[in-house]
DNA sequence: GATGGGACTTGAACACGTTCAACTATCCGC
DNA sequence: GCGGATAGTTGAACGTGTTCAAGTCCCATC
């Protein structure tokens, strides 16, 4: 079963016709109103044959998943190749994903749930999510290190990947954002990227140091 | 449809009785592998009378949510009418919570998701839930009310929120701990409490307050 | 004690995601 | 070109959550 892997050139062509016929059906009917058995026939195929290529409904929302994270790390791209500061940088990061997933906001909410479970493959926390996981904190990481921002070591280190859980944070926001073009998501990005630059500037503080050690020392206590 | 108005006490005793079956068997088997057609024949009903009384497998868990909260909410007023301390009364009331969830923890992963879902009623950010997210954050003002905690008096209304956000970060990272016990979601809980203690504490610091000012309006702002 | 209506109960039926044994196409070594 | 393995393909069948038309029971009203 080549889930993600063994990219023969017939079975390719099939494999491309069904993630298109379903994210096509996904946006225009939902998630759930999507059946596989429609999937299969708007892609020409049998109902077995788009198991053969995806072992599961939401295997096939793993391709929605890796256009969202390959358009935000182009659009990611143009903004850290300009900006030097780390508030501007860390913002247009930020806004880049709102820019990029808004179109998708109505079926994302419908799908969000699977990617909750803890179990799911689907989670931001699971295994097969790791290499797009991993590509969003190298933007993060490139956030901090571009920037002009001066932390402790420690933190330095630690940094992306905090970062990485604040925009997870941002995600969820987002996910519940009913407002029109989802403004407020907008607008905590816009409000909340000053104060995380305040923050971590703070942090080389004699007072603020301190705590800070602590928790990085927990995060790494608590990956292990 | 009774869902969960108009108790004459024949319709009651059903329903208890599908209640009783169904989280048995969830405890047993896990929420996926226990079908409604096993829940109504442990109940002693047939299976569109299960449905007569829960209109969907998901409002099963809603008398789960409740009985987790009812007894959250008693094993907190005992650790509430002992200390004074802020760190140890925050500390108590999660622990409380773990104590009581963990019974749950393997089947609980697997229904997160209707939780998670911004258009279902189980989401702690839903309408429907307003009054146990309310009933929740009580608990979190006492603690912080009968506490010897010094803070200025904008956080102080909004610490109660704000801790109860950080509650819903210890459930979720509780969902997705696989350690025996939840282990990992002890240790995070004992030693996060100390460092929100410290953090509190430091917030009437000069330097620090600002920040902290930012973020109580900002939380204003989203909140409307 | 009939009767009407509401509360309650039933199991067959439906649509869905998923599985699987069987089948066909393709290609590689000889 | 032959044989066999690998890749690709099929649709019927299964178990599930959910719906529904058709009942049965209860009891207030007359």
């Amino acid at each position: 079963m080549p889930d993600t892997a063994s990219r023969s050139p017939k079975g390719e062509q099939t494999r491309q016709a069904i993630v298109a016929a379903a994210l096509g059906l996904f946006r225009a009917g939902g998630y759930d109103a999507t059946t596989m058995r429609a999937i299969a026939d708007e892609a020409g195929v049998s109902l077995g044959n788009a198991y053969y290529y995806f072992s599961s409904k939401e295997h096939l929302v793993q391709a929605f998943y890796d256009q969202v994270q390959t358009e935000h790390a182009s659009a990611a791209r143009r903004v850290l190749a300009t900006e030097t500061a780390f508030a501007p940088r860390l913002s247009g990061l930020f806004v880049a994903w709102v820019d990029v997933a808004t179109p998708y906001h109505a079926f994302a909410g419908q799908f969000f749930k699977n990617a909750a479970e803890p179990t799911s493959p689907l989670s931001p926390f699971s295994p097969e999510s790791a290499p797009a996981r991993d590509a969003s904190i190298v933007l993060f990481r490139t956030v901090v290190e571009g920037s002009d921002l001066k932390v402790t070591p420690e933190l330095r280190s630690e940094l992306p990947e905090l970062l990485w859980m604040l925009h997870m944070g941002v995600v969820l926001f987002w996910v519940h954002d009913a407002s029109p073009d989802q403004r407020r998501t907008r607008r905590l990005v816009e409000r909340i990227v000053p104060l995380v630059d305040r923050l971590a500037r703070m942090t080389r503080l004699p007072v603020v140091r301190g705590i800070v050690e602590d928790l990085v020392v927990l995060l790494r206590d608590l990956r292990r």
